[in-house]
RNA sequence: GCGCCUGUGGCUCAAUUGGAUAGAGCAUCAGACUUCGGAUCUGAGGGUUAGAGGUUCGAGUCCUCUCAGGCGUACCA
């Protein structure tokens, strides 16, 4: 129908010309003209059989890794060292870890950048307090929380230990190998609680995926001059600007006292991933609330050269975490919900959810558990479209009914387990059987259509909606189609078989990229 | 004030980027079973896609305006 317009003929008639015309050669069983204009196809058994099968014996399910992969840098986490990670670190989190596993798998030569904000002015109050403290501050450092609201109320309350946070913070900027020492140790202890929240979540990221914010201190400088020589600079109240056309606020780079910014340390950051990591898509995953500040800093890294103008450079928004009566997710108390407090809520419900309907040994009922519930947490976040706002809600999320992670695993389980009671060596092959057999196969096939779709928007929401529909398919031919009961031929066992075992193999590998685990038992 | 985003059955979300009769799940009601794991499946009711115009063969999707809500708005990140 978008040929009607070039070639000024009627919809209908050019769909009947290129139907005509059309080569069927085994791919296609047979063409219509449907509608005003819409060519119906329907793909043919045997090919489809063929396909599914070689997706069937192939360790990549049949999807080729892309021929031409690029750099990709996707930032995300990007927790403060000065505090605990809260929930609000959890969507980042989440999502950038899927979305770098989803590229990876596609071929692309994804780097991970946990951007931790490990400088700033906090700093010489804690290290100060840490000092203090002694041999106990490891001991006090277990609750970060805690410890950072002691030091904030000391320095409230001692004009003394003030001026002293206040001298540390100059200190460790100037290099004071002290202060450094300090400064050093309380990075480390508090990297290693996100390390905990990392493991627990079972999320890539590393120590040699930390590129904290400190690590771009010795080019700010030159961002700034770079600017300067660019001719964008604008001094404005004292500060370091550049005003771009049609924008109001200017993008701040120096502060009137000298000292720099977050957009400094984000173009910084950008020229590094762009000319030394050599990236070519860069990709923020970060709160929908900065999409201002992106949009600036992207355009002043492209205006000036920071960044080559084919550098793809995105920010992979997210909505706001609320509660289940639509208010932003906080405790009882009005606080913020440690992100590692959620995680053990998770396991701890997963648990009552799952011992409701089983019996497990305790070790059992731990794993399993653990899968189950940071499985559920991780999917409910990743099946809704990302740019909306996100209803934390656990009875919905550890439900067996829906677009859940249980129900995929549900699933893969049952898959699981017809093949422990069929027992043999699978000898045969696919056969399509009848019209859900059908729908199934060609599902089936779609995996690689949906994961280079979600790869490229950015929507991991594709996938999940695809396993939905792929699960939910199958329990409809699964209930009608018999595999190992009584008078089912040998052949058709066979042919089904394979077709349970490929779903099995597409349920594990979408939910792996999801960064969601399975079990063969649930 | 200015800017960005959102608005889809009672609730939570989809809709292949402008395509066919807007689809699911909860919840409600009605069915299927001597269960290859019923933690399942089948079916029903429930919609003027916030509202009004416009663009065209065709609009939830694009444009304009209105209404409602959220967020951002120069030296925090």
């Amino acid at each position: 129908m978008a040929l009607a317009k070039a070639l000024k003929q009627n919809p209908r008639q050019i769909a009947q010309t290129i139907v005509e015309n059309l080569d069927l050669s085994g791919v296609i069983a047979k063409a219509e003209v449907a509608g005003p204009g819409f060519i119906n196809l329907w793909l043919n058994d045997a090919w489809v059989a063929q396909q599914c099968e070689h997706a069937e014996h192939d360790e990549r399910l049949g999807i080729v890794k892309k021929a031409d992969p690029v750099k990709v840098v996707v930032d995300y986490s990007g927790p403060n060292m000065a505090k605990q990670m809260h929930v609000g670190h959890l969507r980042s989190t989440i999502i950038g870890d899927t979305l770098s596993n989803l590229l990876e798998f596609l071929g692309d030569e994804v780097i991970r950048q946990n951007h931790i904000g490990d400088w700033g002015t906090q700093f010489g109050m804690l290290i100060a307090y840490l000092e203090e403290m002694g041999e106990d501050g490891s001991g006090s450092l277990k609750d970060l929380e805690q410890f950072y609201k002691d030091a904030k109320a000391r320095f409230d309350a001692d004009a003394a230990f003030a001026d002293k946070a206040r001298e540390y913070v100059v200190k460790i900027q100037s290099g004071d190998a002290h202060c450094l020492t300090l400064w050093k140790r309380f990075i480390d202890i508090s990297l290693g609680h996100c390390e905990e929240v990392y493991e627990k979540l079972d999320v890539n990221l590393t120590r040699d995926d930390v590129r904290a914010e400190s690590f771009y201190n010795e080019s700010l400088a030159k961002v700034v001059s770079d600017l300067d020589k660019a001719g964008l600079l604008t001094e404005s109240d004292g500060a370091q600007c550049v005003f771009l056309e049609g924008d109001e606020i200017p993008v701040i780079v120096q502060k009137r006292d000298g000292g720099y910014l977050y957009a400094t340390t984000d173009l910084a950051a950008l020229y590094y991933r762009a000319n030394v990591l050599g990236a070519k898509r860069i990709s923020y995953v970060v709160d929908a609330r900065q999409g201002g500040h992106f949009k600036q800093v992207f355009r002043v890294a492209k205006e000036t050269g920071f960044v080559p103008e084919d550098v793809r450079l995105e920010h992979i928004a997210f909505g706001t975490m609320m509660d289940k009566s639509g208010k932003p997710f906080k405790t009882r108390d009005g606080g913020t919900v440690k992100l590692i407090d959620l995680l053990d809520e998770a396991v701890v419900r997963a648990k009552e959810a799952i011992t409701a309907k089983d019996d497990y040994s305790q070790e059992e009922l731990e794993s399993v558990a653990k899968i189950v519930g940071i499985g559920a947490v991780k999917y409910a976040d990743l099946a809704i479209n990302r740019e909306s706002n996100y209803i934390f809600d656990w009875d919905k999320m550890l439900s067996f009914e829906g677009n859940t992670s249980l129900y995929m695993q549900y699933a893969y389980a049952r898959i699981q387990s017809i093949f422990r009671k069929f027992g043999g060596e699978i000898e045969g092959e696919i056969i399509i059987g009848d019209a859900l057999e059908h729908r199934l196969a060609v599902m089936l096939l779609r995996f690689e259509e949906v994961l280079l779709r979600a790869a490229d928007e950015a929507a991991p929401n594709q996938i999940t909606g695809y396993l939905y529909d792929l699960v939910t398919l199958f329990m409809r031919f699964y209930e009608r189609n018999p595999i190992l009961k009584e008078g089912v031929e040998e052949q058709t066992k066979m042919s089904r078989l394979l077709l349970a075992d490929l779903t099995a193999k597409t349920i594990k590998q979408g939910l792996d990229i999801l960064g969601i685990q399975v079990v063969d038992k649930l």
